[in-house]
DNA sequence: CACCGTTATATGTCCGGACAACCTGACCTA
DNA sequence: TAGGTCAGGTTGTCCGGACATATAACGGTG
C-alpha cells in the first residue's frame, strides 16, 4: 500500500500560478474529496517529483503548505501521512458578518452610532495614537433573522476607511478595511464573558444579568499599526467562538 | 538605512542544530531585544547569505519561519521588514494549568473524580469510539492563589496515559498526555457563555446565576486520534482567554 | 524466544545557480 | 507640471544534486 498511481494532477507551466501552489492545491481538493484515504502515506517525494516532472523542492513545498495548514504529517523514515481530518478551519480572522452568512444566518447591521470623538486612554493605547486625538467611533448591532446577535463598538484611525454608514449597514467592517488596500495581519483577542446590565439587556433582548460573551479584539497591518479596536458584546444564548488550532511544532 | 552590519551571528556547522534554525533563534533573540529595530529591513537575502557563509535557501529557510511566526514581513521588490511587533503568543494549545503557572498564579488541583466510565453519546463522538465503551472520566478543581479558577471535566480513551490522581494533582493534563509519548497535533474548541446553577456557583464560589466561560475542547494527536474530551467551565469574574491569531496569506 | 545490529527507505538539511515578478525611484516626455 | 518609462534592487519560484538522519523491517545471534 501507500502509494496511489490512480491520482492524477494536472500542471500548467505556463500558468502565472506557482506551480507548488497548483500542486497543493489538487492535493488539498484530493484529500477534501477522499480520493487520499485518511491515514494513506503519499508517496515518497523523489518518485512523486519524478511522475509530475518537478523538482523535489517544489513537492516539497507544496506538501509543506499542507503541512502547516495541519492536513498532512511528515514523519521522517516513515512517509507523509494523510490526516484523519475530522476537522477544518484553524480560525481565521473573520468578521461576524462573514461568519453568519456562511452559516445562511442572513446577517444585518443597524448603525447606531457614527462619528470622530477624541480617543479614550484605553482606545488611544490600544490603536497607539496620541489620548484625546480624534479617532472614527462606530456602533453597531448585528442582527440575524431579525433577531439581534451583538452589540459592536470599533474604534478606528481617522481616515483609514470610507466608512459612511449606509455601507457600514450593508457589510462587515473587515471588507471595508480590506476594500481600503490594507492587508490585514494579526489581532490581539479577548475573550470573556459578564452578566449584562439593563442597557444591554434592552438593546440585545436579554434579561438583567444574563450572561454576555465579551470579545475584545486589535487588528494590525502588516506594518505593525493597530488598524482597529473593537470592544463587542454577544448573547451567550445564541452565539459561541468556534475554532480550530494547530500546535506548532 | 537598512542594513545592520553590527549584528552578529554565530553558526556552528558541528551542531547537530540546523542551521537555519540557529539563524532564526538568533534572528528572533535580536528583534525581542530591540537590536533589529520594527520597522527597519532586513538587508536583502543574498548579502546576508554570503556574510554568514550560508546559501540562500538556507537563509531564507530562517526568515520564512519568523515569518510564520508574525515577526517578520516579506515585500517582494522590497525586502524583509522587522514587524513593530506589539505581541506574541500566536495561540498555543497550552493548559490552563501552564497558563497560570507561567503568570506566577501558583496553580493547584484537586481531583474530584477518578475512574472510567462507559462513554455518552457526546462524549463517544467526541472521541471517536463507540457509544458506551469505557473510557477514563477526571474531573477535577483547578485552582489559583488558592482560590478555586476552574472546574474541569475531560474524558479519554483507556489506557491512554498513566493519570493517577497524585500525578494529576501535581501538573497539569496535556504534560501527562505529552510525556505519554503523544504528539499533540490540533484542537478543535468551542468557547461560550452562561450562568451559573447553584451546584457550579459552589463549586467555584459564584452566586447561583453569575456568569460563567465555557469551553469545550478535542484534541487530537498526530495521527488524526482524538485523545481527549475536555468540558471545561470558568469563573468569568477571574478568567478570560487571550490569544493572538494571524491571518493566512 | 528475545534481543540486537543491519539495511532499505523516507524525510531533513544544505548547496549553488538561474530566471521571473514586483516595487521603488529617477528620468524623460508631453 | 503631470504622466509614463525604464533601470536597479529585492523577493518569488524552480531546478538538480548531495549527504545526514530517523524509522521500520529484516535477519542473525545469544
Amino acid at each position: 500500500m501507500a502509494n496511489h498511481p490512480a491520482l492524477q494532477f494536472s500542471l500548467d507551466r505556463s500558468s502565472p500560478v506557482p506551480l507548488y501552489y497548483q500542486l497543493s492545491q489538487q492535493l488539498e481538493a484530493a484529500i477534501e474529496q477522499g480520493r487520499l484515504a485518511p491515514g494513506s502515506l503519499l508517496g515518497n517525494e523523489i518518485d512523486l517529483a519524478a511522475r509530475l516532472g518537478l523538482s523535489r523542492p517544489t513537492v516539497r513545498q507544496a506538501i509543506q503548505s499542507l503541512v502547516d495548514k495541519g492536513l498532512l504529517v511528515r514523519r521522517r523514515g516513515v512517509g507523509t501521512q494523510v490526516l484523519h481530518s475530522q476537522v477544518r478551519r484553524p480560525l481565521e480572522l473573520s468578521s461576524l458578518y462573514d461568519d453568519l452568512e456562511a452559516a445562511g444566518q442572513h446577517p444585518a447591521t443597524r448603525v447606531l452610532h457614527h462619528a470622530t470623538e477624541p480617543a479614550t486612554a484605553r482606545v488611544a493605547a490600544a490603536l497607539g495614537v496620541p489620548e484625546g486625538s480624534e479617532v472614527l467611533f462606530v456602533e453597531r448591532l448585528r442582527l440575524a433573522h431579525g433577531e439581534p446577535m451583538a452589540h459592536l463598538r470599533n474604534h478606528l484611525p481617522v481616515g483609514l476607511i470610507d466608512a459612511d454608514p449606509a455601507r457600514l449597514e450593508e457589510t462587515g467592517l473587515y471588507r471595508l478595511i480590506r476594500a481600503a488596500g490594507i492587508t490585514l495581519h494579526s489581532a490581539r483577542q479577548t475573550v470573556g464573558a459578564r452578566a449584562a446590565t439593563p442597557e444591554e439587556g434592552a438593546r440585545l433582548a436579554e434579561p438583567e444579568g444574563a450572561p454576555l460573551l465579551t470579545m475584545e479584539r486589535t487588528t494590525y497591518d502588516d506594518t505593525g499599526r493597530a488598524v482597529e479596536f473593537g470592544s463587542h458584546v454577544y448573547r451567550a444564548s445564541r452565539y459561541s467562538f468556534e475554532f480550530q488550532l494547530l500546535v506548532r511544532p
